[in-house]
DNA sequence: CGGTGCTTTGATGCAATTCAACTGCCGTGG
DNA sequence: CCACGGCAGTTGAATTGCATCAAAGCACCG
């Protein structure tokens, strides 16, 4: 039921991370904290009851983040693009596993450098603060768009897709339709269906699979 | 379309804040940093939309926690009970709308106060980082909630409501049908059904609409 | 060329919504 | 005192939207 993936990687990023922080680090910035960590297709980055020593930016590519339910089913909770940071919602341990769906460029940061009282630097921890908020209202708005019914919920993710691409009108998709049934707690048929159903629409052409144009990016019905 | 709530209360609270705290508070205590103000069913603690000055703990009663949908319907995203901190979620407007379900005890807190470089201590905002994070958290388990069958939600609604009142087997529900309805995102008639259903199989007791028994506290099916 | 992974399309069933009616409770006013 | 209206909860019958099951289309690759 384990997605394969292999442990190298992540034994090589935690290597490189202590090495890079082993005299206690005084970076400014979380950027220059590490070096980034090169992930494949369904790599796993960190699974759910891990150890949550560190958390992550991404530089490029998409990660998928899910939650495995009693039933064997997987529920995604967020896709994460460039710039955007991850792994901040555990405390002890994550509760969550997450996965590269393309070839992606990932910033492993350690917890411990930045929360121990001692060095710990008010700064940061209020950005730590700022962006858990971020995510909170993420997860809400997440939350909202599964109240909605099936071609809603396909517009909204295609409009977020688009607006977190900073390309409003055409652009590609990162993740199968699997990933986006799962995102939208659909199944591929439906999602595959709606897109279709747009399509035949006009709202939208589907020049492959993956690549989207939205004809009427500001209002999709 | 707004409910109707006494805009006193609200100036009353502000006030009392701002004397508590005109002299830079050195509070050690989150608890001790304002006198408790009652509100009572129905009546707002804040709107969506509105400048978020102050976060709150509740002390005594049920507060509900919502946002208004484009298409006029209402969707709670949490009930928080005694001891429970909210408003966590906004930066710098409330992103949700507030109500007490049955009178309640909330003591406000200002955000300044404990934000500003200056007087702000570090472990005080490590304790709000805590406490987003498991705001966080919460709002992931609700998400998971939404996904299950009907049965499964209200079930699940009971059970956490035991365990929030620390009650196992027997405690009373501060809200109405509606709420719980909008809070699992069914109708009022899915949990009404339900909740026969369920007292039918002899799962639980109802001696009054908002009496609840337990007879399986353990697992219910 | 056959195999594999992903996507698309079609036919059927079910669970929850919707619409509608009924009950019990409580406060108000004749 | 009882009659009335409003409100919250319950119950029943019809509708609908998505899941399910099944199978075919399509690209990529050995």
């Amino acid at each position: 039921m384990r997605t394969i993936f292999d442990e190298n990687s992540k034994s090589r990023a935690r290597a490189r991370v202590r090495q890079l922080l082993s005299p206690p680090s005084t970076a400014q910035s979380i950027d220059l904290m590490c070096a980034p960590t090169l992930y494949t297709r369904n790599e796993q980055i960190f699974g759910e009851g891990e150890p949550a020593d560190c958390f992550y930016k991404i530089e490029t590519g998409c990660i998928r983040a899910y939650h495995t339910l009693d039933n064997g089913r997987r529920q995604l909770v967020a896709f994460y693009l460039a710039g955007d940071f991850f792994g901040l919602d555990a405390r002890d341990r994550h509760t969550i596993s997450t996965e590269a769906t393309t070839t992606s460029k990932v910033r492993v940061i350690m917890r411990k450098a930045l929360m121990s009282s001692g060095n710990g630097d008010m700064a940061m921890i209020r950005h730590l603060l700022d962006l858990t908020a971020v995510e909170l209202r993420r997860t809400q708005n997440h939350n909202l768009l599964l109240l909605k019914g099936a071609q809603d919920r396909v517009v909204d993710f295609l409009h977020e897709m688009a607006e977190r691409e900073h390309s409003l009108g055409e652009f590609d998709l990162y993740m199968t339709r699997r990933d986006i049934a799962d995102y939208l707690s659909l199944t591929v048929e439906t999602v595959s269906r709606t897109l279709s159903h747009l399509e035949t629409e006009a709202a939208i052409s589907l020049p492959t699979p993956w690549r989207v144009v939205l004809h009427y990016p500001s209002a999709l019905n």
